[in-house]
DNA sequence: GGAGGGATGAAAAACAGGTGAAACCTCCTG
DNA sequence: CAGGAGGTTTCACCTGTTTTTCATCCCTCC
């Protein structure tokens, strides 16, 4: 599975040769030569990286520092540190200040690869909590819903506003909603008022489960608004 | 499951950062770029948020001035606030002015989702309760009334009108109710008041409970109103 | 007995939602 | 950079329901 890698490396050859070899192996690979301009990337850009790569010396701000900061701002991400020093003291140095694992240079590329990959097994990666409804399960961050049903479960992949109404659905099962409370919370106020995305959205909504086989769990309640019910009683 | 979320950030490129980043979240965002357009929007109940983002400083109404308002007017709606002073007494004060959490910039966005992930385990959904008068329950999520009567149950889904109409009785029993004041509670303004809206609708009301074999609880008395009786004494 | 509020049924208007086609947008790919 | 695929929204049109109006009738109170 591809990650999304940001490495952090002052020596131009060797990040090049990291680089290649990433993305070799189907990583998509941002490179940066020091920390600060690292550190601007991590707070404001909109990537967020499944792994960061750091130089122990860097201009600007060195790779324990950057890492205690990135750990300071409550991330998550796992940090490998890389650098030429390979005694015990520095090493401790490194994993003190919160990086997951330590690479000496010279490394063999099979190496890095590897530490990568149990790096990435190891990771327990925050997710999102699953959202339950009787049979149904949303992932918001795998962005797909599984029904368990006798005879297994089918795993349905949304987009994303299908998702934001099933969402909503879920968290008020069996109660009626009206559509404009629906087009007040899943949309923003400055759309035109005589429009029917609620209605075509709901649509989409159903044809995407009947797609599956499945029945709709979304009742049209006249002139009242919809109903979900996780699972219609006999 | 997606928010609901205010942001109000006067820097175009950091709100936009951000903004990209929620909705990839799936959640639903509005973006104003001064205190005051926040402020009214919190004010005209359109949309009720589930977040706000305030930046510290804003043209007009500064993020913790917003803050205190928003506290004093009763909300309890989570506030997040972002800004550039880091050090220990901003902090205080945002978070005495009623804020929830407080992020300094720059910040990644990994930590403002794991933020907002925080202050979104909170109370979940909420009912509005029911109205009862007599043997009469009036259920206004569900859009229907039940009656209590020796041998059962009886439920009655009534339609938008009929339910404020029933609430209004509901809430005034015994009253005698001119037909002119519900003409003002329940239909906006001044109509033209050469029409019977309200008999008229009343009638539909009557209909209605009758059509269910029901005695009218509603009586009219000649000239001076309605009167609604929750249950007729012999 | 006539004025005025209310009752009544039918008809009209307004409304909410369903539907398919088409327009748009954005992201991805060649 | 063009073209394509999805996803999302709009449009025009259709349906059924709710709400209002209208014309008429009824009743009560001065």
């Amino acid at each position: 599975m591809p990650l999304r890698i940001l490495l952090v490396e002052d020596e131009p050859e060797l990040a090049g040769a990291i680089e290649v070899v990433l993305r070799a192996h189907h990583h998509v690979v941002d490179h940066v030569a020091e920390g600060l301009g690292a550190w601007s990337l991590l707070g404001s850009d909109l990537a967020s990286y499944d792994l960061l790569i750091l130089d122990w010396m860097l201009p600007g701000l060195s790779g324990p520092e950057l890492c205690r900061r990135v750990r300071g701002a409550g991330l998550t991400v796992p940090v490998l540190m890389l650098t030429a020093l390979a005694d015990t003291s520095h090493r401790v140095q490194g994993l003190d200040a919160g990086a997951d694992d330590y690479l000496s240079k010279p490394f063999a590329m099979e190496e890095l690869l590897a530490r990568i990959r149990a790096l990435q097994r190891r990771q327990p990666s925050y997710r999102d909590p699953l959202l339950r409804a009787g049979s149904y399960v949303l992932d918001p961050a795998e962005g797909c819903l599984t029904i368990e049903q006798e005879g297994g479960r089918t795993r349905i992949v949304m987009s994303a506003k299908e998702l934001q109404l099933m969402a909503y659905f879920m968290e008020h099962p069996r109660q009626i909603i009206p559509g404009s409370r629906l087009r007040s919370r899943l949309w923003s106020l400055e759309e035109d008022p005589i429009s029917n995305v609620v209605a075509a959205q709901v649509r989409l909504l159903r044809r995407r489960l009947a797609s599956h086989g499945l029945p709709s769990p979304i009742e049209t309640v006249p002139s009242k608004g919809y109903r979900f019910d996780p699972e219609p009683e006999p």
